[in-house]
RNA sequence: GGGCGGGUAGCUCAGUUGGUUAGAGCAUUGCGUUGACAUCGCAAAGGUCGUAGGUUCGAGUCCUAUUCCGCCCA
């Protein structure tokens, strides 16, 4: 007999580095079916994730928390299912935020990314990335994240840079990347472009200024005008009117004044204009608004500038060129003032364009950016979701993805950056033409001149990212790797980068690859706080996920993230729920303690044969629903509920009702021992198969005891086919119901139905937990004699004064009478009789079964009994039979 | 303005193709610690499933309207 002694508590702190560093080292992570590698087999099925790659710059949030955890999961669980799994890790190279990073190193130094120059700020961001890009790869392990880190990428790497390269060149040469003048959002303070989707609207208190367009020459008559930004008034080209406004039409072709600057500026007529909106009749800014914007292009209006990219005011604003946008505003309007053109304020919410990073308002403006012209790109997209090839998990969100793609305008996707990939056209000075190459080129290729010179501007990170699923395989090289996972299986990533990625590399993987980059997009929701409030540096409820696990363990909070969440929707995380799981954790640590004691024990294995036990029979139909029920709930990717299903199954089914019985079992020594730790190991066993890749660690800390134990024990032949660690052993397999189950599970709730009544009681009447009571019962079916010693382990009952009859015919004297289902218990318990209470409290009972009763048959004398299918009226007769047996042995007791 | 999602126990949330006594965790109440577990056990209490109609033998689940909340797009 082999000694095995476990602590009495999980220890999550001990435990988890030393399982990751176990599992990394064996190469447990790397598909095993590897084409890179001799024996590969290419029939072998691979299941590929791309991750999605976090910030260099960034740390750990409860977001990459969320992702990390369903990844591991789904990878986990094909891996299990013997598939060649690949979940390719990496980071991006956050154009923005880490060019940011590394400026404020350097005004910190006393210099700047001017004053270095170019070459030398990006000696200096790689530098920088060395030192701290490996911080959430590293925290991302601490998550048990299972990717193959052998296959690391990074967005700027030259692979990658050479996708990056490709991709630009091939848009180029097919006429869908082109460079002009637009009107582009323009960030003042990071002095870059940025695209339509990294401009967030927020709800502010502001002003509507109203004021006169004086009309020219025509004395003191005017049309009022309200704005929300006066300082724009520098820049206006016309006043717009709707053209069945009776109260301008008049004006429809005449021109106006610009305040201060006295330039004359037409009046038109747009049926864009609301006309009960400010004063109906609209000043038009084409250089900064895009609906005038628009406007002024039907109506050939001159674009002007009035503000250059510090957002100061340009000599189109005259007298104020060289202030702010703010200071102008002020200004104008005091000036506007003095002039007599004013006529009131009023307060009004605006809608303030902000950057996503950073929050500084964005100015729309003109500006010669590169466009990615969208409008092929998005109907394959369409397509490919339309008919099938990607489905999106949820569904609903198929519906926000086609809105999208069908208004889609073209993407900006040239930065004034110097982080990031450069934009591979030369410009010659002597022909004035451009080079656009796959190799950065000497001379240009339209002329042969030697004086050319490369686009200062670098792509958006995210034309980089929108790659990933296969730039990160060797694309454009026909790589082994890019032959065999790609394309990849599930996209998993947050909702709110549908369109800023998952979009796009839908688009561009059906562009350069012509194939789905993978088949399958689920989108999880936001962590929000406890309330549901968003989490926020400002309002101080941010959960840190690192925080999490050195307090609880990195699978409580896992299982929690998993646990709490629906597909698509937002979930709220409590530390109450962490800890719950975390409870969770040891619940199983100590359930296992006592399986590998169980086993241990078992000194010989025993030449009687006995048969399986009642509570055996029914742990294994029950483990069999379980099994059956996470697979479907997988397959329909309800992990949550899966896991839900296992939490009880392991909680009620299994610790606090199978192993009390087990306990009894073993008691009995022999072949009934043996056979009980038998069932102990292999239900638990497959217990922990099927939490595995929610609580990966400590599920492959108590499995790797199991097994160590086992092996030494009597029962090691049941566990020769088992691998050195969990997370590679086989996923369980779903089986077919042999028809005996039902019978067995109704046998055994029965069982419990008794066992929980006599406890009820004990509770009620305050019985001390150790004192074994005499009882009597009166079961027809001969259920509670063969369950006579299980009744009596669980119900706190001496067995040797537990009498069981078929009928009784006379009611016991002295005793307190109960009623489960068919069978009536009768506790000696004089001491607590009450005959007034007892009776009142049968009555109850017998009240409340009635209504059942009542309830049951006038269903069944319904319509229900000839429409509703004959399966769902069978059981219903059938409770109806059972509430029937209950009232009739009340009535018994209450004679 | 257009689109999407949600109102279920005190709190935070689950709830399969509709199946007839709506679940969990936490919180609350009572009892209980000499071998799996106090990071626990055994019990209890707690819900007109936002509102109003409709479909159906049957609705938390499907349909319509309505109200409140949230998000996305313009």
């Amino acid at each position: 007999m082999a000694e095995y002694t476990l602590p009495k508590a999980y220890d999550f702190k001990e435990t988890e580095e030393r399982i990751y560093k176990m599992w990394e080292e064996g190469g447990y992570f790397q598909p095993h079916n590897d084409p890179n590698k001799a024996g590969f087999d290419p029939d072998v099925k691979p299941f590929v994730i791309s991750i999605p790659p976090p910030n260099v710059t960034g740390e750990l949030h409860t977001g990459h928390a969320m992702f990390v955890s369903i990844e591991d999961l789904m990878i986990r669980y094909h891996r299990m299912k013997g598939y060649s799994t690949l979940w390719l890790p990496g980071t991006d190279h956050a154009g923005i935020a880490t060019q940011l990073m590394v400026e404020r190193q350097l005004i910190k130094e006393g210099t700047s990314r001017e004053q270095v120059g170019r070459e030398e700020f990006l000696r200096r961001t790689w530098e920088w990335k060395q030192k701290y890009g490996g911080m959430i790869t590293r925290q991302i392990r601490r998550l048990g994240a299972s990717c193959d880190w052998t296959r690391e990428r990074f967005t700027m790497d030259e692979g990658l840079s050479k996708a990056v390269r490709e991709a630009f060149v091939r848009l180029y040469d097919a006429g869908k990347i082109y460079r002009g003048p637009r009107l582009i959002n323009w960030s003042p303070g990071l002095k870059t472009a940025v695209s339509d989707l990294e401009v967030e609207y927020s709800e502010e208190p502001g002003i509507l200024y109203f004021f006169k367009y004086m009309l020219a020459g025509q004395d003191g008559e005017f049309i009022p005008v309200a704005t929300t930004r006066p300082e724009t008034i520098l820049g206006d080209s016309a006043v717009a009117v709707h053209p069945e406004d009776e109260r301008y039409q008049k004006y429809i072709g005449k021109k106006v004044i610009v305040p201060i600057l006295n330039r004359e500026i037409p009046v038109i007529s747009d049926a864009y204009v609301t006309r009960d909106f400010g004063t109906g009749a609209l000043k038009i800014t084409p250089g900064h608004d895009p609906n005038d914007y628009e406007i002024g292009l039907r109506h050939h209006l001159p674009i002007l500038s009035m503000l250059d990219k510090d957002a100061k005011v340009t000599q189109i604003g005259g007298p104020y060129a060289g202030l702010d946008r703010f200071d102008c505003r002020k200004k104008i309007w005091a000036d506007m003032k003095a002039a007599g053109l004013v006529i009131k304020e009023e307060p009004y919410t605006l809608n303030v364009p902000r950057s996503q990073r950073g929050g500084e308002i964005i100015e729309p403006m003109i500006s010669t950016q590169w466009f990615l012209s969208m409008h092929s790109l998005a109907q394959n997209g369409l397509d490919a979701v339309k008919n099938g090839a990607i489905q999106i998990v949820p569904e609903h969100f198929e519906k926000v993805y086609f809105n999208w793609l069908e208004n889609i305008t073209d993407w900006c996707i040239s930065r004034q950056l110097w982080w990031g990939h450069r934009i591979p056209v030369w410009y010659c000075s002597t022909c004035g033409k451009e080079t656009c190459s796959r190799t950065d080129p000497t001379v240009c290729s339209h002329c042969g001149s030697s004086e050319i010179v490369q686009d200062p501007d670098v792509l958006d990170t995210w034309f980089s990212s929108g790659l990933w699923p296969f730039s990160t395989l060797g694309w454009p090289d026909e790589t082994p790797d890019l032959k065999y996972f790609y394309p990849t299986s599930y996209m998993e990533t947050g909702y709110d980068i549908l369109f800023f990625w998952v979009a796009r590399m839908i688009m561009t993987g059906l562009e350069f690859t012509g194939k789905a980059p993978f088949n399958t997009v689920y989108l999880h929701g936001l962590i929000r706080d406890e309330h549901g409030q968003k989490m926020s540096k400002t309002k101080g409820n941010v959960i840190d996920p690192l925080i999490v696990m050195g307090e609880l363990g990195t699978d409580a909070l896992r299982f929690t993230l998993l646990v709490g969440s629906t597909p698509g929707k937002d979930s709220n995380l409590s530390l109450k729920k962490v800890e719950a799981n975390r409870n969770f954790a040891n619940k199983l640590w100590n359930a296992g303690r006592f399986v590998i004691n169980a086993i241990t024990s078992q000194e010989d294995k025993s030449a009687e044969i006995v048969d399986w036990t009642l509570a055996d029979s029914w742990i294994w139909a029950r483990m069999q629903a379980l099994v059956n029920d996470v697979e479907r709930l997988f397959g329909t990717f309800q992990y949550g509920q899966a896991g839900q299903l296992i939490y009880d199954f392991v909680w009620s089914d299994f610790a606090d009702w199978y192993l009390e019985v087990a306990k009894n079992q073993l008691s009995q020594g022999g072949a009934r021992a043996y056979l009980t730790a038998q069932t102990l190991l292999r239900i638990f066993d497959i217990s922990l198969r099927l939490l595995h890749p929610f609580t990966p660690f400590v599920t492959e800390e108590i499995w790797g005891h199991l097994r160590r134990a086992t092996q030494t024990s009597i029962l090691a032949e049941e566990i020769a086919d088992w691998p050195a660690v969990l997370m590679i052993a086989r996923w369980p397999e779903v089986r077919q119901p042999e028809g005996w189950e039902t019978a067995k599970i109704a046998n055994f709730e029965m069982v419990q139905e008794v066992v929980r009544t006599i406890r009820n009681l004990r509770s009620e009447k305050n019985v001390k937990p150790g004192l074994k009571l005499s009882a009597i019962l009166v079961d027809s079916s001969g259920l509670m004699k063969a369950e006579s010693s299980v009744i009596s382990a669980l119900a706190g009952l001496d067995q040797n004064k537990l009498e069981i009859f078929n009928t009784l015919t006379e009611k016991p004297e002295g005793q307190i009478a109960l009623v489960a289902g068919a069978v009536e218990i009768y506790l000696p318990l004089s001491d607590f009789i009450n005959p007034a209470e007892e009776e009142a409290r049968l009555r109850k009972d017998l009240a409340e079964v009635e209504t059942h009763i009542a309830r049951l048959e006038q269903l069944l004398s319904s319509d229900f009994s000839s429409k509703a299918p004959a399966s769902v009226v069978q059981k219903e007769r059938g409770k109806l039979t059972a509430y029937q047996e209950t009232a009739d042995k009340i009535k018994i007791q209450l004679k």
